[in-house]
RNA sequence: UCCUCCGUAGCUCAAUUGGUAGAGCGAGCGGCUGUUAACCGCUAGGUCACUGGUUCGAGUCCAGUCGGAGGAGCCA
């Protein structure tokens, strides 16, 4: 008998034959008919299990009365309609071998019971077996494969930026230090310094936090360029929406400006979300249904609607004059703090937000530097972009790069870095400089947007996180 | 790193003014049933996070440590 997927299985004809092979959701065994067993099997391939019905009269019916849930199952049988109310189709099954015991169900973690997300975090080499972590991971992937398409279609080449850097001049945050070194007998040079020459690479060495720096190269050669990849923050971060290891998305665009750039944020967004609808509806309805309400309409809404964009200005009017109480205040040249960002996406647009040119000294320095005068702010401005979505706040921050050299120097001696730090990223402006722009889009917090999930951890398959780096 | 809350059975939680440990779910066994968050009965299961202190007596009060959650900052 052909073995075939759950998935397929469900969209089979009636009558036909043929084999099946997953992990045991739950059984119920019911005396009638002299005694017959159901057992949902799930295969990963689509959120339902298909529910085996098997039979007294099957040679092993002894061994099958014992099945629980977490066994993987073989088995042969026929597809029917169902007598029963909760499926359209079943399997009556010719043959059940189990492939799998699980030895002592007692102390079988993932028990078929309600369990808390923080206590499925400690078993997270069993919390896939659930139906919100197996959702979360075709989602995940149906994202992943929805962004490569969508760059690809718009001519975009994936670079894959090295992991480990030589250079400390990244600036998104703290890093991870990479070495083989012993710890128990580090070299010193005379001056009692740490001698790195004896490291591997011969220098200091770190996680990278960001591929832009390294991206832009490629952008200045191949115009159109993008990294998805992990990326390294050894932040004491403890919330709901950071990781020490996280995936991002940082396309990196030639002859272009910073509209150019929100305008790709939105497309990708777009499709994402189209996609999922398209491709995922059956996690979706689940999500919709236990984990957040509406979640099914706001992606709705995100596939046909383009990001709406206000300046950094116009953004603290807003703040400035609504009603609501904050418990930090509003000030032009300040940060926004999140219970600004969230009052902006979630409360006044009720959508995605892109606010742009904010004030030059609170941005990096690579972002370019706006005219005096631009949208009439009271103090300069860089073309920064960020996207602010309901329910995870910053998603997608970038700007169009500062292309100009002098203007690059006189920023990073302003900002009180070492302008031979820069030497290959400054040679990008010297040898045939273009506008161009840019984003990092957390795609863990794509994966949260899309699914309601509210912990960051519960998106990613193994979260590493301040104390957390089990399995 | 800061603020707040929490840590008791495999899981989710109770335990009165400090008086010596309890339920539901899960698991095992039995009953019933084309079942599907099933239902009924029985059984097993505890170093009350750890260390120290107060007390005749601490799950409960105090101090410290460790761990977790939410919020803040940093950011994606």
């Amino acid at each position: 008998m052909a073995w075939m997927k759950i998935k397929d299985a469900f969209k089979a004809q009636a009558g036909v034959e043929l084999t099946i092979k997953g992990w045991v959701r739950t059984k119920r065994d019911s005396k009638a008919d002299g005694g017959l067993s159901f057992i949902a099997v799930n295969d990963g391939t689509c959120f339902d299990p298909i529910q085996v019905v098997a039979r007294h009269d099957l040679s092993n019916y002894e061994e099958v009365a014992k099945i629980g849930t977490g066994c993987s199952v073989e088995v042969d049988g026929v597809l029917v309609e169902s007598q029963g109310k909760g499926q359209s189709v079943e399997i009556q099954a010719t043959a059940v071998r189990v492939i799998g015991w699980v030895q002592d169900p007692d102390t079988y973690p993932a028990s078929n019971k309600r369990h808390s997300f923080e206590y499925l975090r400690e078993i997270a080499h069993l919390r896939t077996r659930t139906n919100t972590f197996g959702s979360v991971a075709r989602v995940r992937h149906a994202l992943s494969q929805s962004i490569h398409r969508f760059m690809d279609e718009q001519d975009f080449y994936w670079v894959h930026t090295p992991i480990i850097t030589g250079s400390d001049c990244e600036g998104a945050g703290e890093m991870f230090r990479v070495s083989t070194l012993d710890f128990c007998n580090i070299p010193k040079t005379d001056d009692g310094q740490v001698d790195f020459s004896q490291d591997f690479f011969g220098k200091e060495s770190h996680l990278t936090v960001s591929g832009q720096l390294n991206v832009e190269t490629y952008a200045s050669s191949l115009s159109r360029v993008y990294t998805f990849g992990p990326t390294f923050r050894a932040e004491n971060s403890n919330t709901t929406r950071h990781l020490a290891e996280f995936w991002m998305i940082e396309p990196e665009i030639a002859f272009a400006d910073l509209h150019d750039n929100i305008e790709l944020a939105s497309g990708m967004l777009r499709t994402c979300a189209s996609d999922l609808l398209e491709r995922r509806m059956d996690d979706l309805e689940f999500f919709d249904l236990r984990i957040e309400k509406g979640l099914i309409d706001r992606l709705k809404m995100i596939a046909e609607a383009p990001v709406k964009t206000i300046t950094y200005t116009e953004a603290i009017k807003i703040l400035e004059g609504c009603n609501e109480k904050f418990e930090y205040d509003v000030k032009w040249g300040s940060d926004m703090q999140s219970e600004h960002e969230r009052y902006l996406t979630e409360k006044h647009f009720k959508q995605p937000v892109a606010v742009i040119n904010y004030p030059k000294d609170i941005k990096a320095f690579y972002m370019r530097l706006n005219d005096e005068g631009t949208d009439g702010a009271p103090g300069q401005t860089v073309a920064a972009v960020d996207i602010l979505v309901p329910g995870v706040g910053e998603m997608v921050g970038g700007s169009q790069r500062e292309e100009r050299l002098d203007v690059l120097d006189s920023r990073i001696t302003e900002m009180g870095l070492d302008i031979e730090d820069y030497w290959w990223y400054r040679d990008l402006r010297k040898y045939g400089t273009v506008p161009h722009a840019g984003y990092g889009l957390g795609f863990e917090r794509l994966v949260q947007f899309c699914t309601g999930m509210q912990n960051i951890r519960d998106v990613i398959p193994f979260p590493r996180a301040p104390r957390q780096a089990e399995f």
